[in-house]
DNA sequence: TGTACATCAGTGAACGCGCGTTCACTGATGTAC
DNA sequence: TGTACATCAGTGAACGCGCGTTCACTGATGTAC
């Protein structure tokens, strides 16, 4: 039967957390549409009044999910803008391995997504530039402009691969996966400072 | 019917052969056994008799496609040992990153291997400190013990994100693409030069 | 404000299909004599 | 070396199941009067 407005935007939002959510943890592969409408409360039926196919539904929920969480950090640090520093300590935390469910969609799904269509690659994209864009802003001030977005790409690149490994190999050497994170984690910031350096005797 | 022992043999590495392939370009849940057989040129039933499950196939998978890719390496440098910046060049190359049937299985499937049971986890371990094993031996008289370990171990972990990444937003912005690999590699590559450079002064 | 009706989100059965796995059977291979 | 037979890799039909998608139908909602 029909529902009102307010239910309609409701149910689409609830499909759009259910399916970001199981993606993240089993995989677009992993998951049929049948799974994502009973978690929304649903019958899958529904789900094609909302989305026209399982991958459109895909690269919605891949960008639902990166907002959600871009917003829920942004929330949390207030109006304070990190440092790059504190930034690589959020990015390689254990915690951030640990929470597949509700965690960024990029380490998640990155190897995934090559073999998705180009609606997904396109979600993709622009969650990894939104990324690069939060670095290099925090990047300002501590390194000239012109090597800015080089590290920024090459940070959130090489923290995807990390978060991806450490989950990869944590079923079987819990040591390694801790230790990937904290090795990626040391390298990035040892080129960082490197940049800074130069920077201020350039000063 | 019954087939002799080579033939048993040869059948066995035919099967890897497909499922390692079929694997990294698909994906272990988009490919069905069925898909794997026909491409080694049996029928489904047969693979029952070499393998106990898919899940089993997958990591033997995975071992095999990593050897072969190893052993390939290896032949192709002869017996030199290749410089770590000589190995960067090789890792983060555009080749390696559209030789997606043929190449590293690391880097196809690291987000989906978190998502596999505790076999799958193994296989990929084993080969992720193959790598690192591999990188530390190019270290050698390059920068200090100490340290040698964890530039590897994050190199294999970013070159796996950047390989990843490069893959999933090729289809949409292919600039992008290689811009990612470039970035990551120079900032590897900065990291080595303020450790050999730290290393050099010490003596 | 009250009534009549068109709209359309949601339901649930059905579509054809492929999945991983099992199993009775086949017949060439390997073995024992 | 030749014969008889047990072995077992491979075949292909069948298992139950879930997949993505479609569609006739329902009935509350939104709208026009």
């Amino acid at each position: 039967m029909r529902v009102s407005r307010e239910k309609v935007a409701e149910n689409r939002i609830a499909i759009l957390e259910a399916a970001s959510r199981l993606f993240r943890k089993r995989g677009i592969d992993g998951v049929g549409v049948a799974d994502i409408a009973k978690e929304a409360g649903l019958t899958h039926g529904a789900l094609y009044a909302h989305f026209p196919s399982k991958e459109v539904l895909a690269a919605e929920a891949f960008s639902h999910g990166f907002d959600g969480n871009m917003a829920g950090f942004l929330a949390s640090t207030g109006d304070r803008r990190l440092s790059f520093g504190e930034h690589l300590d959020g990015l390689f935390s254990p915690d951030r391995r640990d929470s597949l469910e509700t965690g960024c969609p990029l380490g998640a799904s990155a190897s995934e997504v090559g073999r998705q269509g180009c609606v997904v690659s396109a979600s993709f994209t622009r969650a990894f530039e939104a990324l690069v864009a939060m670095l290099e802003n925090a990047l300002e001030d501590a390194i000239p402009a012109s090597q800015r977005r080089s590290l920024a790409v090459a940070t959130v690149a090489a923290q995807i691969g990390a978060i991806a490994v450490s989950r990869a190999v944590a079923k079987t050497n819990a040591a390694l996966a801790d230790e990937v994170l904290q090795s990626v984690r040391e390298t990035v910031g040892t080129a960082y400072n490197v940049e800074t350096a130069a920077h201020l005797r350039s000063l």
